[in-house]
RNA sequence: AGCGAGGUAGGGUAGCCUGGAGUGCCCGCCGGGCUCAUAACCCGGAGAUCGGUGGUCCAAAUCCACCCCUCGCUACCA
């Protein structure tokens, strides 16, 4: 069974989960499940990110400690990747986990061996409200754009990371696709900003400014790695490093790192340097995906905008969520959540269209055939399976290329030809008329249509998928089996999939 | 400012590369049909100067030029 290892990014626990951390969970599972489904040995990490100055700031604002802060917020998370259905197989903790910070460490030390690191001054323009160094250019009439102070020049010694060595290499990893930037939009930006000229940079910082929060250098307790120097290595802890190595042997390297487009150019780029210089191998795709906008304006706490993904769960439901992340935000651009939209979504996609084809097809068979069906003699209904059959390799070919909204569009025709299949052949006046074999064809085919659509939905909605399959009779969710016919149903009266909310 | 992406009915999109009646899809809206189903489903309809201007062409949403608007990227900052 050939594996497929693929990763969310890690988020800052500063604050709490909003719906861009469920899109990219969501994202990320549709991913996984699809392969799953496939047939491929899946493994899946996520975790939390959590050696950065802005949690120790942020638990500083609210008064109590980092680690309190952390503790909190990771749970959070945790309990967001829980409740929307990520199959995730390691949730790392940067600050938490043992084996992490050897992962840190480790990664050090490999590129400290391939004569990567070394020690220098590090000048910069630091305003001491932000903790943050500014550019010459970031900076409005030379002062700080948040605080309108004028920032210090600060001088502090640092290790370097030689970043300005791999330029040639990775422009011609991106460039040849060896390392696939999903989609090429991004790619480009990756091109033009490595075409531009690639510099070293810090991956340290003193104690004091790091506050004394985060993973110390090896061999210079002085010193606090850069938190994204120790962030990226979740992804090899993820896969066992280093206590199970034979697991990481297996899963490395990454075939998937899913991320927002925000911290495309640490993965695209910084990521790519420090695994060739630890000598590891490169992930074979990193796939971008835009943020989510709320009813059209950006997030953001002050507007008070902010959509708390667990409420929303707790309203509607895991799989109508994930639903609508997939099908209203586009996979790749930037996409807007509007709760009048997610109702919407409910009440005509799932509810009208697919669980409304589901439950009369299978309460016709419950309540007028016994709950039982056998294979018949296609007349009519060869050309609609012929049609579903068409729709399930546009589902799996747009699902292997990572279209999953385009993809998901091609789920719900499928169950949108079912209902005109059903409504065109009115089975109803069949059974009226005492035309069982007719009827009975009419019906095997909507089974076999509705048991399809329980196989091609669960990626995107495993839980109301095998509650479908479950009313079928037949468990399993593996592709291949969508392009079988299956021959006889026991039905049992089914449960409404999805409800209507008012 | 430089580089990149994009502007198609009320909203969201496909079509553009490889010109050929504004053709399609998902919602919303209006009307009709049906009754197996969660007042659901099926059919039909209204609604677009395809960002603007000019050009090439028998013919342009599609190719070219210019302009307007939106959005991304431009390093130590999710």
């Amino acid at each position: 069974m050939p594996k497929f290892y693929i990763t969310t990014s890690i988020p800052y626990v500063n604050a709490r989960p909003h719906v861009g951390h469920a899109l990219e969970f969501v994202q990320t599972d549709v991913i996984a499940r699809y392969r799953k489904a496939k047939g491929y040995s899946v493994s899946l990490t996520t975790g939390s990110d959590e050696n950065s100055l802005t949690n120790v700031l942020a638990a500083e604002k609210l008064g109590i400690g980092v680690r309190e802060l952390c503790d909190a917020n990771s749970l959070l998370f945790r309990s967001m990747a829980d409740r929307i259905g990520l199959s995730y197989d390691a949730f790392v903790r940067t600050s938490a986990d043992k084996d992490h910070a050897a992962v840190a460490e480790a990664i050090w030390g490999r590129c400290s061996k391939s004569g990567d690191i070394y020690r220098k001054k590090y000048k910069g323009l630091y305003c001491v409200r932000c903790e943050l160094y500014y550019t010459e250019s970031e900076l409005v009439a030379g002062l700080c754009p948040e605080h309108k102070v004028k920032p210090e020049v600060v001088e502090e010694e640092n290790y370097f990371f030689r970043l300005s060595r791999y330029q040639d290499r990775i422009l011609e990893l991106v460039e040849k696709g060896t390392v696939r930037i999903t989609p090429d939009g991004r790619k480009n930006e990756v091109l033009s900003f490595v075409k531009s000229g690639l510099e070293d940079f810090s991956i340290s910082r003193s104690v004091k400014r790091a506050h004394g929060w985060g993973i110390p250098v090896p061999g210079d307790p002085s010193q606090i790695i850069y938190v994204w120097f120790d962030a990226l290595g979740t992804y090899l802890t993820g896969a066992g490093m280093p206590s199970d190595m034979k697991r990481f042997g297996k899963l490395w390297p990454a075939d998937v790192h899913v991320i927002g487009k925000g911290i495309a150019r640490f993965h695209a780029v910084y990521w790519l340097a420090m695994l060739i210089s630890a000598g590891l191998e490169l992930p074979r795709e990193i796939f971008i995906h835009g943020y989510v906008t709320i009813e059209g304006q950006k997030m953001s706490k002050s507007i008070g905008n902010v959509v708390d993904p667990i409420d929303m769960i707790e309203k509607y439901g895991a799989d109508p969520l994930r639903y609508y992340l997939i099908k209203n935000v586009s996979t790749f651009e930037d996409g807007d959540f509007s709760e009048k939209a997610l109702r919407e979504a409910i009440n005509s996609e799932l509810v009208g269209n697919l669980g409304n084809f589901v439950n009369r097809t299978l309460t016709f068979i419950s309540s007028k055939l016994d709950g039982k069906i056998e294979e018949q003699e296609l007349g009519e209904g060869a050309l609609a399976m012929k049609n579903v059959a068409g729709l399930v390799d546009d589902v799996d070919a747009l699902l292997a290329d990572g279209q999953l909204n385009a993809a998901l569009l091609k789920v719900m025709e499928i169950s949108g030809m079912g209902n005109k299949y059903f409504q065109d052949s009115e089975p109803w006046k069949l059974v009226k008329e005492g035309d069982g074999p007719a009827a009975r064809e009419v019906l095997f085919v909507c089974a076999n249509i509705c048991r399809i659509l329980g196989i091609v939905a669960w990626p995107f909605m495993p839980a109301a998928s095998e509650k479908l399959l479950g009313y079928v009779g037949c468990g399993t969710h593996n592709f291949a089996q969508a392009r079988k016919l299956v021959k006889k149903f026991a039905v049992v009266r089914p449960q409404i999939l999805f409800s209507k909310v008012e």
